[in-house]
DNA sequence: TATGCTACCTAACAAACGTTAGGTAGCCAA
DNA sequence: TTGGCTACCTAACGTTTGTTAGGTAGCATA
């Protein structure tokens, strides 16, 4: 989705603009046909419901993520170095497509049962890959955490709650943030 | 909102619930009415509209937040005093009132121009208070961190999503996550 | 006994919604 | 030249929605 051509891609596109904008259930489809340039029907060539466009946009995003954390991990050799990896990652994948991964954290209880949890699986898949860096770190260096399940979720939260104040043009941009939210989580905030 | 006696209050309770379980747009007041004991037209009885008990609702939390906060920190001396009390505080308020906290958390854009100038200005205060601790602590004991309103909104993002994953009877119950997140505040995760 | 207020009820309105049926223009392959 | 496919269009459907109008039962006050 990176160059939408397609109608589809488009659609998708719009679409993940105006479920930020007005949740799932406030946005409505002639609006999103409106804005893809097309009659609130002809949305319906191609997908099936509303609720397709919802799981084709989470279900497409969680792939995405995890697949380019994957690529971004694959040159990293230390613990340390995956988990500033990560962070920066994070914070600059919410930033960057900040409609897409939106929804996907706060969507999902308007997916249907099915749809739900494959999603929650990609999610779930995506959280584990960040565990097992945390578990790496205390097994090899002695990292300071007991549950790491609970590291990664402050880890998540921490990162992706950047994309809902971000504004580029601010006093720091995406990386220096990523920069600050890595040291504080390897170092905290008192002085050593 | 602690013990809800009136209906004004049940049904201000009901509709908590009912927004975080479909969204503000996805909720309907016929539902809200059948949850309250009450026919869908007596709403308006008691709210002006849906968007007033929307509103009514997150307007309340944050002041009661405010308040809470405020109280808690008044016995606290230094600002590390100060960091564990609101992390705790912070944590504990958005477990216990889970329904409340995530709608204000969330619902902000549902918000008519006038009601969200108002409760941004409350949140605003909130976070206020915060970034005064942080910068304390910058100023008095050498904190390492340069933009406090970054840490801030560090610590809320972090401490507002253990509601989202919480369940009692875990692992780990409330008190215990929150010192976990204190410490990796204060301390990171890197050995000393 | 009359008055008025509170806290509801019933029934309906108008608008908006997701979705569907049926049609059409353009293009490509046979 | 025909047939079929893609990508749309228009118009309508049934339902749900927030909201309102008008009525009523119970209670307190005068």
């Amino acid at each position: 989705m990176v160059e939408p051509t397609s109608r589809r891609d488009i659609l998708l596109q719009e679409a993940a603009h105006l479920f930020r904008e007005k949740g799932y259930p406030g946005a409505n489809l002639r609006e999103l046909a409106r804005r893809a340039g097309i009659q609130g029907g002809s949305i319906y060539h191609h997908f099936a419901s509303k609720q397709e466009i919802l799981f084709q946009l989470m279900d497409q995003t969680m792939s995405d993520m995890i697949e380019r954390l994957t690529q971004r991990l694959s040159g990293a050799q230390t613990p340390l170095e995956k988990l500033r990896i990560t962070v920066h990652f994070h914070i600059e994948y919410h930033v960057t497509g900040p409609d897409q991964t939106y929804i996907t954290d706060e969507e999902l209880r308007n997916l249907e049962p099915d749809n739900y949890l494959r999603v929650v699986a990609k999610r779930d898949r995506y959280q584990k890959i960040i565990e097992e860096i945390l578990s790496a770190g205390k097994a090899e260096e002695g990292w300071l955490l007991d549950e790491p399940k609970l590291y990664t979720r402050a880890l998540i939260k921490m990162c992706a709650g950047v994309s809902t104040w971000f504004k580029s043009g601010g006093a720091l941009n995406v990386a220096q943030i990523a920069e600050a939210y890595a040291n504080l989580f390897c170092n905290g905030l008192l002085p050593r």
